[in-house]
DNA sequence: GCGACAG
DNA sequence: ATCTTGTCGC
């Protein structure tokens, strides 16, 4: 295994040698296994303020019915950086996961699994350090080539690296509306999570566990929900 | 040098 | 990421 990491206090120098260390924990490999219970992470914080609000809420599959939630409030200072997403909100998230109750059997990360310049985004990051199957779902492409998939709801594009290998998919959730870009992040490969990301499609552009995790943390963060751990 | 650049 | 109205198109 490798060392707890002390998030406080990097640099972007020292951020690069934790994800080529990191990397070497990941595992691609087909999910085994059913699935129970689905997680959906995000963060919502203040652009000139310096501490985020986290969030992971838990849902039944495949009926995506919420069941529970963790939300937490933490200092940051590790700046944004493309490509460095893990460090300003993986520690916020740690601590959210270990509130949990009920653990989920895969969580949805928002943002890139292995679809990243050194194959580290953060749902591979976060994958690892919770040694659970995790996916990453962006809205935005960060690294890769592709082709855009055709306009119909279902049809997917492979999201390359620049020596033609597989890092994820382009996944055309809704007709004629944007794709979102699918990629493993731990213990899952990349058919697994395109298609586990069709399966928490309901009417909206974006799957579920992302979609109600970005509204309990706004809720959290305007003062409708209070930080802590709670069912529904 | 120029363009790209998760949240 | 967040702040916001109207507007275009299916």
């Amino acid at each position: 295994m490798f060392r707890k990491i002390d998030y406080n206090s990097l640099s972007v120098q020292e951020a690069t040698v934790l994800q080529k260390e990191l990397k070497e924990e990941v595992i691609i490999a087909p999910y085994k296994g059913p699935i129970q219970y689905i997680a959906g992470t995000d963060i919502s914080f203040d652009p000139f303020s310096t501490h985020v609000f986290a969030g992971i809420i838990i849902l039944s599959f495949p009926d995506l019915q919420p069941v529970a939630y963790s939300l937490v409030k933490k200092e940051v200072h590790f700046p944004y950086v493309p490509g460095y997403l893990a460090f300003r909100e993986v520690p916020a998230l740690l601590d959210a996961w270990d509130q949990l109750k009920i653990i989920p059997d895969v969580t949805v990360v928002d943002g890139h699994g292995i679809a990243h310049p050194r194959r580290m985004g953060i749902a591979a990051h976060f994958g690892v350090q919770v040694d659970k199957p995790a996916l990453g779902c962006a809205k935005k492409k960060l690294y890769g080539i592709y082709e855009e998939p055709t306009n119909e709801a279902g049809n997917y594009t492979i999201l390359s690296d620049k020596q033609g290998a597989p890092i994820g998919s382009v996944l055309r959730t809704k007709t004629n509306v944007k794709p979102v870009f699918v990629s493993p992040g731990h213990r899952m490969d990349i058919t697994d999570s395109r298609e586990l990301i069709e399966k928490c499609i309901t009417k909206y552009r974006l799957p579920e566990p992302t979609r109600l995790a970005h509204n309990i943390v706004n809720q959290f963060r305007v003062g409708t929900l209070q930080e802590g751990y709670s069912e529904m």
